[in-house]
DNA sequence: CTGAAAGCGCTTACAG
DNA sequence: CTGAAAGCGCTTACAG
């Protein structure tokens, strides 16, 4: 088994000082170019590579970014991640990955583990019981040793720093609206995220549509997929519901599932909008029209909100990034007069 | 912004020794029971933690796993990461997570990162284009360091490491084999994975099958998603098939989302078995009988098996573990005379 | 039982 | 232009 060679053992080969290699190697205009020149040879020749736990002890940077998100398998975060690992490797930065499965606890673990790991910075959407319980006693240590921090998806207002979301309220105002102009008068607001603040902006947008429609809103937040099929069904069947605006897409889908095996037709008795643009919607027959938003997207912009504020080239003011969505129209809904591709 | 206390500084509180600080938190037993108390008490009120660079740079060790996988939008792959992730946090093991795209290229540059980085040990699935090319150059560093690697999916028996798969061949021949007993005449492997050792083990799982069943093997293997319908279809039109086994969730779904728009009935004409229990699969109409992978369970086993490496606590010849899997049967295919839920 | 010293592998003021 | 020294924050043989 090889060993990684050292400065102090360059210096002893080349037969100077471990200082003028460390400038060397570090293109110090210290030096002189021929000793330089000889420095690098060697160091090359040893395959060379510096230490970067001892770098980091020295320059308190470990180019090293925390991401904590609350699941990866749902096609946003899976998608986010993606985003974020691409943008963070080709700016020479590497993620630790921790997935809070929307627990508090785990969430907590995981901001204590990256402070101590010395993480630059940290990108994270919160986990669904954090928002619900408003817990945020663990983002103590976070901001008491100034780490970067960006939210992104599920924010709170009542962190303060760095934030990035799509425009969930307006879009969801619109995919009401169009599920309107298309020919619905009964259109419902479902939802499996609960007590998120996207469900809530997402929940706030279909209402103030129905108000504008007069008509009255109703919000069907079903929390275990176990009772889906029976609690929507009764719902469908109570309300004459021929529209469904859902928070996200796996509930979309089992929407338009449970709305099929039970004879309904889909756009025709119902249609339904969705959320995420993933392969489960757009695979699913009919394919599922939603709200493109931009995981991909997210996850760069987060990266480079949050490389800006490790190297200070961004303003002092938190800054909260809005992603302009738009509605991706495939075939759950129907022409209406307006927009179709 | 506070900072973080070191030992240097609860030794000057406390009058001792920044040795005697150090002993004491790690409770030797050189150290009197009341000065240890009274220096504990004393790290507890000033938040004292370790900082985790300084104790790696003496100790070699990180804690630190390094995860390669070639995409993360696949629930296989993205539900091995959460049992990757899992295990590891409970382990007390962070890990850093790299995404090689199915590219040499990124993932030679990302086993080098995790190299310098000093990992404690790497799980990874191999890339498809590693895979084709037969490329394995990259992995020197990896060896000559005897940095312990696990190997999952995506295996190769050029690499020397612990692997864990699942039993590809055989359950594949048992696939093919349960469309036949279920009546299919025409069974074709269709995969989008070409090049990938999993594709060509399930393969030779299909083959072997036909070749008992002495019928003629046919293999559709598509390169690109643009061309997915029409090369399946005219291959499902030109052998009459009525059975269809491919090699992983998204093609599975496509071929029956294909099928299904072309007027084919599912499974009276045409019967499906693809892999990975995913929601996909689970949520298509009609749902898609399946071979359960097991995948979180091959994350956890990696790091079960990584971390016995790393703590020298298993045998030194590389293991090779095989999952044993099984069919999940939904409503992609006919009851056969055999099992049936 | 406590502490001074050396060292992990670097970087960087400072001296010459 | 080169090098000796101090220091990042720890751990651990060794001395007393």
């Amino acid at each position: 088994m090889e060993h990684k060679t050292t400065l102090k053992e360059l210096a002893k080969i080349l037969n100077v000082s471990i200082s003028t290699v460390s400038k060397a190697l570090n293109d110090s205009s210290e030096i002189n170019p021929d000793t330089k020149a000889r420095i690098k040879e060697v160091a090359l020749a040893n395959n060379y590579v510096p230490n970067e736990l001892a770098q980091s002890l020295k320059g308190k940077k470990t180019k090293t970014l925390g991401v904590i998100i609350p699941e990866v398998l749902s096609q946003f975060f899976a998608k986010s991640l993606h985003g974020i690992e691409t943008m963070a490797s080709s700016l020479g930065y590497k993620i630790i990955i921790c997935i809070s499965n929307e627990s508090v606890q785990k969430e907590s673990d995981s901001l204590n583990i990256l402070v101590n790991t010395n993480v630059d910075g940290i990108i994270m959407s919160l986990a669904r019981e954090t928002q619900a319980t408003e817990s945020y006693d663990h983002f103590k240590r976070v901001f008491d040793y100034d780490i970067p921090i960006v939210l992104f998806d599920r924010v709170s207002d009542t962190l303060v720093c760095d934030k990035i979301t799509v425009n969930d309220r307006e879009i969801t105002q619109e995919a009401t609206m169009e599920l309107h102009k298309s020919g619905c008068k009964n259109i419902i607001y479902l939802s499996t995220i609960y007590d998120t603040s996207v469900d809530k902006q997402r929940q706030i947008g279909y209402t103030s549509a129905m108000r504008e429609l007069q008509s009255t809103p109703e919000v069907l937040h079903i929390k275990d997929y176990s009772y889906f099929e029976e609690n929507l069904l009764k719902v469908l069947q109570k309300s004459n519901v021929d529209g469904i605006v859902a928070a996200d897409e796996l509930s979309a889908v089992s929407a338009m599932k449970t709305a099929l095996n039970h004879g309904y037709r889909i756009p025709e008795d119902i249609s339904v909008i969705g959320f995420t643009n993933g392969v489960l919607g757009e695979n699913f027959i009919p394919s599922l029209t939603t709200v493109e938003q931009y995981a991909e997207e997210q996850g760069r912009t987060a990266v480079e909100l949050i490389i800006g504020r490790i190297q200070k080239t961004i303003a002092t003011e938190p800054v909260h990034k809005i992603i302009q969505t738009s509605i991706l129209h495939r075939n759950s809904t129907k022409q209406s007069l307006s927009l179709q591709k």
